[in-house]
DNA sequence: CCTACCGATCGGTAGG
DNA sequence: CCTACCGATCGGTAGG
């Protein structure tokens, strides 16, 4: 709280005029960022695309919010152990949700005869590793573009490295 | 340190008889795991073999080394930030060449024309991060038979997930 | 917004 | 191995 108040140029004790805990600043972060993600999967889910498309779509929001949202995205993966009991059950209720829905696409993808079938906890844990530590890469390589780095990751995700 | 004591059966304070810092323990941890790293890159490197074997080869020692010794592992993706000057700057040496032993490769499958060429760096990136969070999926998953578990691995990351 | 200060916790030392 | 205790740091409060 010290740093954080330097860096805003007030001492720590004033933070707690505009905030009640250090907790809550990390919640509402996270929660914040929760419910895009949230939001995401449920416009994936209700478009009208095949389940090919909704994978691409969803890859593409990750990059997106980790483009958009590089510093608040670097908290998301670890800092919710952080959280009080109850705000850490509803964190992660909707990011179980969002991983069913993702895990349920991927089934649709390889069901529909697109996908090779394998296991799809294996599949969807090595998807989601490469979003979640995109934001680690991007930090360094802020100068790349977002549609290639969107169609970058997609291809190494999908079609694989093989030729 | 309190906490590790208690784990082990005696007080805070007589830690100190066997170790000269919670750093020094920290230190000599990762460092056992770097030099791991680091030999399967040597042995890899030196071994007569094409490169697309060569990276089978790296992904199955990674998950090796994963179920082997998944707590260590655990720290080895985040806590080198708490190493001392000197001691960081040995680590991050160790990591950068297996990270560069890693790209020469993937470059190595591409210029022999067995990948698509892609960014090799998001190439790498996507790979490295499927393995370095391999063991918080294993934690969940350790009934799994480690050949299958290497096996998919490699299909998911080589021969990506369409058909 | 600030100064002053709190209780808890942490890594670690002294001394036996 | 232990008891006793240290200085630093942390999140946070009281009171103006």
């Amino acid at each position: 709280m010290r740093l954080l108040a330097d860096a805003v140029g007030v001492k720590a004790a004033s933070l707690y005029n505009h905030i009640s805990s250090k907790e809550e600043l990390l919640r509402e972060l996270l929660m914040d960022m929760a419910r895009l993600f949230t939001q995401s999967m449920e416009e994936v889910q209700n478009a009208p695309l095949g389940p090919v498309e909704k994978l691409e779509r969803l890859i593409a929001d990750y990059v997106g919010y980790t483009v958009e949202h590089t510093d608040a995205i670097s908290l998301l993966t670890g800092e919710w152990v952080h959280l009080d009991e109850r705000p850490k059950q509803e964190f992660l209720t909707l990011r179980d949700n969002y991983e069913d829905g993702f895990r349920q696409i991927l089934t649709d993808c390889m069901d529909a005869g697109h996908f090779n079938k394998i296991d799809v906890d294996i599949a969807l844990f090595s998807t989601l590793s490469t979003l979640r530590w995109l934001y680690s890469w991007y930090s360094k390589h802020k100068e790349i573009n977002q549609l290639k780095l969107e169609g970058q990751i997609k291809r190494v995700l999908i079609v694989g490295l093989r030729k």
